[in-house]
DNA sequence: GTCTGTTTAGATTCGT
DNA sequence: ACGAATCTAAACAGAC
């Protein structure tokens, strides 16, 4: 059977959904998420049969970037000017795709029933206090910086770390094994563009540790959208009154730190770090332990990408050499 | 003005 | 037949 690869359609309409093409180029980007205008760029470079009638199109997978949960919204830094954010696949919607097909999902991917919105306890019985006003974005470049700071926290000496299972594929991809020959799979397509997975797509994006997933990345409010709280103990979705995150104080947080000419604030506090706490689709969090800490802990994984860390002038802070990802376990209330 | 993002509505396709 | 998933169209607001 031929490759269904770049061009193998010519005029005719392939046989995959907007999402299914979305997805593709999410996913064919070093850094697993693109702008619209690339996703657009990406599925017309590849199925001319989106060269015509860009209108209707790229209209409804507009419609289905804000619609589906599986993408969720990373707001541009400062110094990455241009219109719009960028897209990338939702963490938890990794098995989205039967045997990492791109033809057919098995089923849609909610990150939270919109009908739920109402309700301020989250699934665990972790109870929370609405505090609407962390969801207002700090600037991006400070929020980069903190993750950075967060990472390194996370992956210091003496910090608890682990080593990735080695079937970590894609961003969002659960464990497909690199022997996958399945025609419409996501390597076979996009490949060669495809490039060994980066496990951290974005350094300020932190994911729960979930059996058979990657641990990368992303903090996200039930309606998909990136949030980037500073300080406080939780988070919570604007619209829901949900937990978007629980956030705790970091034991062995530095000073300040300094980069990009951007000085975070640390003060008494740690800074953040974003948790989504939100029952999991696909697998349950780890019941929550207990630690010196007060209130109950929820483990956290993160990745890091080799090289994603610089270390903070005159600070001591580790340089992560290769791509660690490292365990946290970060106190709720 | 154009692009991006959200929302609503109706039609169509597909699996059970 | 039914429900879920998907597609299409349209309106609207806000950012660039």
């Amino acid at each position: 059977m031929p490759r269904p690869g770049k061009d193998s359609y010519g005029n005719e309409k392939p046989p995959y959904s907007y999402i299914s093409l979305t997805a593709m180029a999410i996913q064919s980007s070093g850094e697993k998420m693109l702008p619209l205008s690339d996703i657009y760029k990406f599925i017309m470079d590849r199925f001319p049969f989106y060269r015509q009638n860009t209108q209707r199109w790229q209209n409804s997978l507009r419609h289905n970037l804000s619609f589906n949960d599986c993408f969720i919204k990373i707001p541009r830094r400062p110094d990455q000017p241009g219109k719009g954010s960028f897209w990338a696949l939702h963490p938890m919607c990794g098995d989205m795709f039967e045997n990492g097909s791109f033809l057919r999902r098995r089923k849609r991917f909610k990150s939270m029933p919109r009908q739920q919105k109402s309700h301020v306890v989250a699934a665990d019985g972790i109870q929370v206090k609405p505090m609407s006003h962390m969801d207002a974005a700090p600037p991006s470049a400070l929020l980069h910086e903190q993750a950075k700071l967060r990472l390194s926290q996370m992956a210091a000496p003496g910090t608890h770390a682990q080593l990735p299972p080695p079937h970590c594929g894609l961003l969002g991809v659960p464990a497909q094994p690199v022997t996958t020959k399945h025609p419409f799979n996501i390597e076979n397509i996009i490949a060669p563009e495809c490039k060994p997975a980066s496990i951290l797509p974005h350094p300020g994006l932190v994911a729960p540790t979930l059996p058979g997933h990657c641990g990368y990345t992303v903090c996200v409010t039930s309606t998909g959208a990136c949030t980037w709280p500073v300080h406080g103990l939780c988070s919570t979705d604007s619209l829901t009154g949900l937990p978007g995150m629980v956030l705790g104080p970091v034991a062995h947080v530095n000073r300040d730190f300094i980069s990009q000419g951007v000085q975070l604030k640390t003060s008494g506090n740690a800074p953040a770090i974003p948790v989504p706490i939100k029952p999991s689709p696909l697998a349950a969090l780890p019941p929550p332990a207990v630690s010196q800490a007060s209130g109950p802990v929820v483990p956290v994984a993160v990745s890091l990408a080799p090289g994603s860390l610089t270390p903070p002038s005159g600070s001591s802070s580790p340089v992560v050499p290769t791509t660690v990802p490292a365990t946290l376990a970060i106190a709720t209330r």
